[in-house]
DNA sequence: CCCGCTATGTATAACGA
DNA sequence: TTCGTTATACATAGCGG
C-alpha cells in the first residue's frame, strides 16, 4: 500500500500484524463512520482481534443494530425468536 | 477525495448519494475482509440504508459475530441472557 | 505500545457513454 | 440508471522516536 505492496493474506510477523491490525482497525472505523454520516445509513462493526479483544463501533447503538438486524425480514424465520424483546 | 474534495456530511443529491453508498460499501466490505484475512481477526459489518436495505458481511457468519459480542464480558450484564443458546 | 513521517498503493468523486 | 475512466484525495507499510 505504501512503501511496499503487500499480498492479502495472514501476516507472519507478530509485531508487523498487530501494528497492522492497529492502524487499519483504526482506518476501518473511520471509514465506518463517514459511510454512516454521507450516505445516512446505520452501521453497526464488531472485530475479534486473534487475542479475543472486542472493538466495535455503530452509527446508533450496538444493541439496536442487532436488533434491527434480527428483525430484518431477510432473517427472520432464519432463526429462533431470540432477541425480539431486546 | 478524487476529483474534489468532500465534506463528511450527509450528501443531499440523492443521486450522488446512492451512488457514493454503492461504492463506498463495496470498499467497506472490502477493508473489512482484509482486515480479517491479514490480521486472522472476526469481523461483523452490518449496513443498512436509508431505504432500509441491509447489507452485511461477516469472516464467520454473522450469528456467530452476534454470539459472540453478546458473550463478550464487557457486554454479559449489560443485557439478558438473551442469544446465549444460539 | 502509541505517534509522526512520507513514499506509494488504494479508494473514489465527477464525468462521459 | 448503471458502468468505465481518470484525476485526486486518502489510507497505510516501513521506519524512527
Amino acid at each position: 500500500m505504501t512503501r511496499r505492496k503487500i499480498q492479502i493474506k495472514n501476516i507472519d510477523n507478530t509485531t508487523a500484524r498487530l501494528v497492522t491490525f492497529s492502524k487499519r482497525r483504526k482506518g476501518h472505523f473511520k471509514k465506518a463512520f463517514e459511510l454512516s454520516t454521507l450516505c445516512d445509513a446505520e452501521i453497526g462493526l464488531m472485530v475479534f482481534s486473534a487475542t479475543g479483544k472486542l472493538f466495535e463501533y455503530a452509527s446508533s447503538s450496538m444493541q439496536q443494530v442487532i436488533e434491527r438486524h434480527n428483525l430484518h425480514p431477510d432473517n427472520l424465520g432464519k432463526m429462533d425468536q431470540l432477541s425480539l424483546e431486546l
